[in-house]
RNA sequence: CGGGGAGUGGCGCAGCCUGGUAGCGCAUCUGUUUUGGGAACAGAGGGUCGCAGGUUCGAAUCCUGUCUCCCCGACCA
């Protein structure tokens, strides 16, 4: 991995650098840049206006994307009775150790001013908060499908979902966390293949597109499958620090679920048949993404695609009646700015008017990573200019000072909507020429991939590495080797070259391509 | 869930070992002077020290329990 800078001089807007403790400094994104915050409750977050506005952006671009394959979207229940996750051996196994269950529906006094569960009010059945929603989806479709005419039913839900994990991360692993899953059933396996597919390429061009996030698709070794599913399917992403981010998964379920919940239709031929089904997800743990991958010793640098405003106007206030002129001359601006596309939409432009210096406010925008800052004082109002800062390259190195250019306005409005697409660029090619120049790809031996990932090698970043292939127990060996060096299988991607060696666990003769990386 | 660390004004911390009426920096508010680039000075407000018990004349400080966060591990689409 390259240096994050040789900006030493600099003062930047964080007390923590990537490049001296990186989760230290996740973690200090998150609260400078006012993403979110604890909440009190062991493993879940506030998000607050700046985060969540994020997240919207995402939930909005991705709903789109959905709706434009003919996915329609519903709501089921939050709570799942615990028999219907009995029905699938493998999917209650995998879910078993993190499902947070109800069992009382009323509380009563302790008499020593406390309140506990009514033991007169214990649950016949206790109900599981969903960790995901198969089991009561199946049951739905169960109920809505009858004739090949129903399918394929594809169906998706934007919720919250709760798993009770061991160790937690804003964002990138919480307790409750938001998500869309989408369910879809189909009347044999190729159609839903197709369909887990096309929702994992879809995932792949809102990460790319909208996110700015290059991400590797392809299919995840049979040990990191989803609990029940045939086949899992996932988008990973190179984070800075070289770790991988598991930013979206599909899954092709095979009969599994439908067999369990009792999917079948009758074919053309009058036949009842099981129905193949998908499911596919992502989360608020793609905010996590964005945040290591385009964030900066500044804070966030948002993508313009997903960032809530695009462009911040900052009249630099003197706290004298003269303001009210700049203030309305910085209307006109957000105005002219406001009636502009970019990007496909109408450009976001927030016009900051808080009492308080402008550049105190500055930094707190670069914190938050708005794309583009503008700062207007009188002089520039008289001047007809504008004092604009990118935030993907805000330093002037060679003076060691904010990069501030100042064009003529109507020079400045005219370019806006390039700008912005120039800035969503730039964050894509930075990010991509990151990735690609921390694969390494030809080894060949597991001694050589100790040595890569050895204790004082700053940022192994990942391999690509030929394999066999290998299954069940021969599987096992290999991911404990690999368990030994805190490495794990990510997935085959679709893209990689076809194989023509032989296999760096097995040494029998190689049949495609896998990544091997550390994870979050 | 195992090992380690931590919870004290909004934020960051000191005080705790060796109990004796709570302190610093930043932020906030007020005033003055400034201000084209993350202002200076002066003054002010704000905390039952995570929570619950216990020991004691007296607990931020000692003891027990508990909750939450951070790091390592186990676990984890």
């Amino acid at each position: 991995m390259r240096d994050f800078s040789d900006m030493s001089a600099i003062r930047h807007a964080l007390s923590t650098k990537r490049e001296d403790d990186f989760a230290a400094w996740y973690q200090e994104v998150v609260s400078a840049a006012d993403l979110a915050e604890e909440s009190g409750v062991r493993g879940c977050m506030v998000i607050k206006p700046w985060g969540y506005g994020i997240w919207e952006r995402i939930q909005r671009l991705m709903d789109d994307r959905i709706k434009a394959a003919g996915v329609q979207n519903c709501y089921f229940p939050i709570f799942i009775p615990l028999s219907n996750f009995t029905r699938e051996a493998e999917h209650v196994e995998g879910f078993a150790k993190e499902m947070a269950v109800v069992t009382h529906h009323r509380l009563i006094a302790d008499g020593k001013g406390g309140l506990i569960p009514d033991p007169a009010a214990k649950l016949e059945e206790p109900l599981v908060v969903r960790p995901t929603s198969e089991t009561i989806i199946g049951d739905a479709m169960a109920r809505w499908i009858q004739s090949w005419r129903d399918l394929p039913l594809l169906t998706n839900q934007w919720a919250n979902v709760v798993r009770w994990e061991m160790r937690t991360r804003m964002f990138l692993r919480t307790s409750e966390f938001l998500w869309q899953e989408g369910h879809t059933a189909h009347e044999n396996r190729d159609d839903a293949r197709t369909e887990t597919l096309r929702a994992l390429e879809m995932y792949r061009a809102c990460a790319e597109d909208d996110l700015a996030i290059p991400v590797f698709a392809g299919e995840k070794p049979e040990n990191e499958r989803f609990p029940g599913a045939v086949e899992t399917w996932s988008i990973e992403a190179m984070m800075q620090d070289g770790k991988a981010l598991q930013a979206g998964t599909s899954h092709y379920l095979g009969t599994n679920f439908a067999h369990a919940a009792g999917i079948k239709y009758q074919d053309r031929e009058g036949t009842e048949t099981l129905c193949h089904t998908t499911s596919w997800g992502v989360s608020t743990r793609l905010v996590g993404g964005v945040i290591m991958t385009h964030g900066d010793d500044d804070g966030l640098r948002v993508p313009p695609k997903i960032a809530p405003h695009q462009i911040v106007i900052l009249p630099m206030l003197r706290d004298k009646p003269e303001d009210e002129r700049l203030l309305a001359y910085c209307e006109e601006v957000r105005a002219s700015l406001a009636a502009l596309s970019a990007l496909g939409e109408p450009v976001r432009v927030l016009l900051d008017k808080r009492p308080g210096k402008a550049a105190a406010k500055r930094w707190d925008w670069v914190r938050k990573g708005a794309p583009v800052i503008i700062e207007v004082g009188s002089r520039d109002m008289e001047g007809g200019k504008l004092a604009v800062l990118r935030r993907d390259a805000i330093w002037n190195l060679e003076t060691g000072k904010s990069a501030f250019s100042y064009p003529a306005r109507e020079d400045f409005v005219a370019g806006a909507a390039d700008l912005l697409a120039e800035i969503q660029q730039a964050l894509y090619a930075e990010a991509a020429e990151r990735r690609d120049a921390n694969i390494t790809r030809g080894v060949t031996s597991m001694d050589e991939v100790a040595a890569h990932f050895a204790d004082d090698v700053k940022y192994p970043g990942w391999l690509e590495v030929q394999w066999s292939k290998p299954t069940g127990a021969a599987l096992d060996k290999v991911v404990e080797q690999l368990k030994a060096l805190k490495l794990t299988l990510r997935n085959v991607p679709r893209e990689a070259d076809a194989a023509d060696g032989s296999c760096i666990f097995t040494g029998e003769p190689a049949v495609e391509r896998v990544l091997v990386a550390r994870a979050y």
